[in-house]
RNA sequence: GGCGACGUGGCCAAGUGGUAAGGCAGAGGCCUGCAAAGCCUUUAUCCCCGGUUCGAAUCCGGGCGUCGCCUCCA
C-alpha cells in the first residue's frame, strides 16, 4: 500500500508500527459553528481511507479531537450572551449529527480538549523543564522554535525564512516571532483552569499532541487533516513531540486538499459559503460522498450544486443497477428470496464469449481494479471508475440475456457493487423495507390477492398489470401503475420483467 | 518575496514511459402502448516551446496560466 507522505513529499510504502494495527489521528473541528462542506470533504475523505484500511483487515484505532475551548468559541459566546461551554456543547452535538447523516463512522475515541487539560499541562511542564518552552510574566507559555532542530521538517520550511518573512507583529513577550503559545493566561470571564503558570487555557497546537500520546502512543502511524493545517498547526505539534519525547509525532502525515466553491475559495463574504447541514438538507449524503470521492483526496475539489446534481443522478443509477441485478437474482427490494424457475444461462457453455462468463470476469476485474486503485494512495476516483464500469457491463448483461439471467452471477455482481461502494461509505443497496403494507389491500382490490405478504401483493399487481397490457387494456394497466405510484413506489419495466421499486426523494 | 501543488474532451476527473478509465451534459440510434429505466454509437494535436528515448499526457529544462500555504482555518 502506497501512501503520500506530506513530510517526504512522496508516496511511500505504508507499514504500520505494529503489524495488523493502525494508529490514526485526524484533527477534528473547533466547535464554534455549524461545520461547512470543506470540513465535510476532509472528514469524508479520511472516513473512506479508514474504511478501506479496515476492509483490508487492519485494526484501526481512529482518534479525532474536538476543540471545545478556543478564541472563536469565546467570541461566539460573547456575541450570543451565553457561556462558552454552552456554545461548545451545542455545536458538538451539531457536528456529531452531521457526521451521522454523512455516514462517517464514529471515531474510536473522540476526546474533548477541556477534558484533557491535565495531560496538556503535563506536556507543557515537560517542555519547560527541558528548556523548549518558557513562561512570561503574564502567565503565557511559549514554545521556543529555535530550540527544536527539526522544526520545519513536516511542512518543509526553514526557521530563518519564517523569522525573516514574518508578517505578524512580534509580541513583546515572545522571544522570537515564530514562537507559539502552549498556554494562554485567562482574561476575566474566560474559561480557565489552574496551572503552574496561573489560571489559563491550553493553546490549540498542544491538544492533539497530548491526546495522540494518551490514546495512541507516539509516534502514531498516520496523522491527518486538511492541507491548511500543515503549517503551522502540524509543524507545531510535531515540534512538541520532538522536543518532549525525542520522537516525531507521526510516522506519516496525510493532508486532504481544499474545497472551493464555483472556482473560488469558500467564504462568507463571497456568499458561496455552505454549511454541511444546508447541503444535506437538500441532497442525499450518498450523492455528496460520491461527489467528494470522485476527486482524489489530495487534489483541490471544486464544489457546485450542478456537480452535486450530477453525482446524485449517477448514484441513483447505481442503485437502479443493483436493484435490477438483485431482481435477476430473485432477491430484491420487494423481498423475493426464493429462486424462480427460468434462470437458464444463454450462450455456449464454457465459451469465453458466453455472457455469464463475461460478467463473472467483469466482477473479478472490477474487484482487482478497485483494490489496485485504493492501494495507490487511496485513489477513490479510479476505484469508482472501476465500479461504474462494472455497473455498465452488468446492465449490458441484463439487456443481452433478458429473462435468462443466471441468478448466481447477477447476485455476485450486485454483491460486489454493494460491498465496494460500501467500502467508500456509499450505500447502493435498495431499501429492504420499501414495500408498505398498503400493497396488500391494493392487491386485494385490483388483483384478487387474498394473502398478507407485501411481496406477494407486488407480484400479484405486476401480474395483473401484465395481463392488462397483454390485452392492450392500457387504461387498466396505467391505473394499476398509478395506484402503486400513489404508495410512493414506482413500477419499472426492464428487460427482465416489471418490478416494483422504492421511489427516490 | 519564501515554500508547494496543479494545468487531460462542453464541465468534472483517472491514468504517470508503449499510443488516452469513468461520471455529468450534448447528438444519433435501439428497446418501448405510454412513462421510467436500460443498451449501443459519437466528441481529445493530454497548456506552449525545447530536450531525453525506438517510443512521453507520463521523465528533464524553460515559458505561460491557475491555485494553496506563509495569519485563525478541514
Amino acid at each position: 500500500m502506497q501512501i503520500y507522505d506530506t513530510e517526504r513529499r512522496a508516496k511511500r510504502e505504508f507499514t504500520p508500527r505494529e503489524p495488523g494495527k493502525v494508529a490514526m489521528y485526524v484533527c477534528g473541528p473547533t466547535v464554534y459553528d455549524q461545520i461547512h462542506i470543506g470540513n465535510g470533504r476532509t472528514f469524508v475523505a479520511f472516513d473512506a481511507i479508514r474504511r478501506y484500511l479496515e476492509w483490508t483487515g487492519l485494526d484501526v484505532t481512529f482518534v479525532q479531537n474536538l476543540t471545545d475551548v478556543d478564541d472563536k468559541i469565546i467570541n461566539r459566546a460573547a456575541e450570543e450572551g451565553r457561556s462558552a461551554a454552552e456554545v461548545a456543547s451545542d455545536y458538538t452535538a451539531a457536528f456529531r449529527e452531521q457526521m451521522v447523516r454523512m455516514g462517517v463512522e464514529p471515531p474510536t475515541v473522540q476526546p474533548k480538549a477541556t477534558e484533557e487539560i491535565p495531560q496538556m499541562i503535563e506536556l507543557i511542564e515537560e517542555l519547560v523543564e527541558k528548556g523548549h518552552a518558557y513562561a512570561t510574566a503574564e502567565g503565557d507559555v511559549y514554545f521556543s522554535v529555535s530550540s527544536c532542530p527539526t522544526y520545519g521538517e513536516v511542512s518543509g520550511r526553514r526557521v530563518e525564512d519564517l523569522l525573516a518573512g514574518a508578517r505578524v507583529e512580534v509580541d513583546e513577550a515572545k522571544r522570537e516571532s515564530a514562537d507559539f503559545a502552549l498556554w494562554k493566561a485567562a482574561k476575566p470571564g474566560e474559561p480557565s483552569w489552574e496551572s503552574p503558570w496561573g489560571l489559563g487555557r491550553p493553546g490549540w497546537h498542544t491538544e492533539c499532541v497530548a491526546m495522540a500520546k494518551r490514546y495512541l502512543g507516539v509516534p502514531i502511524d498516520i496523522h491527518g487533516g486538511g492541507s491548511d493545517l500543515v503549517f503551522p498547526h502540524h509543524e507545531n505539534e510535531n515540534a512538541q513531540a520532538e522536543a518532549a519525547w525525542g520522537t516525531p509525532l507521526a510516522r506519516l502525515w496525510m493532508h486532504s486538499g481544499m474545497l472551493r466553491v464555483d472556482g473560488e475559495k469558500m467564504s462568507k463574504s463571497l456568499g458561496n459559503f455552505h454549511t454541511l447541514k444546508d447541503v444535506l438538507d437538500r441532497y442525499p449524503a450518498d450523492a455528496l460522498r460520491l461527489l467528494v470521492l470522485q476527486t482524489h483526496y489530495r487534489s483541490p475539489l471544486d464544489f457546485s450544486f450542478e456537480r452535486l446534481e450530477g453525482a446524485r443522478g449517477a448514484w441513483e443509477r447505481m442503485k437502479n443497477t443493483v436493484s435490477a441485478l438483485l431482481w435477476a437474482a430473485r432477491d430484491d427490494a420487494s423481498g423475493h428470496t426464493e429462486p424462480r424457475a427460468g434462470g437458464v444461462p444463454e450462450g455456449e457453455p464454457g465459451s469465453a464469449e458466453e455472457p455469464t462468463a463475461v460478467l463473472a470476469s467483469a466482477v473479478a476485474e472490477a474487484r482487482a481494479e478497485f483494490s489496485r486503485s485504493m492501494e495507490d494512495d487511496f485513489n477513490t476516483a479510479g476505484a469508482l471508475g472501476a465500479l461504474f464500469t462494472l455497473a455498465t457491463r452488468a446492465n449490458t448483461y441484463l439487456a443481452e440475456v433478458a429473462d435468462g439471467a443466471e441468478p448466481n452471477v447477477a447476485r455476485e455482481a450486485a454483491d460486489a457493487l454493494v460491498e465496494l461502494f460500501g467500502v467508500l461509505g456509499i450505500n447502493v443497496a435498495p431499501e429492504k423495507a420499501a414495500l408498505p403494507a398498503e400493497l396488500v389491500s391494493l392487491a386485494a382490490e385490483l388483483a384478487d390477492y387474498a394473502g398478507s405478504s407485501a411481496a406477494e401483493a407486488a407480484d400479484a399487481l405486476i401480474a395483473a398489470r401484465a395481463k392488462a397490457r397483454a390485452a392492450r387494456d392500457w387504461a387498466r394497466a396505467d391505473a394499476i401503475r398509478d395506484r402503486i405510484a400513489g404508495l410512493g413506489l414506482a413500477v419499472e419495466d426492464t428487460p427482465t420483467g416489471s418490478r416494483v421499486v422504492a421511489r427516490e426523494g
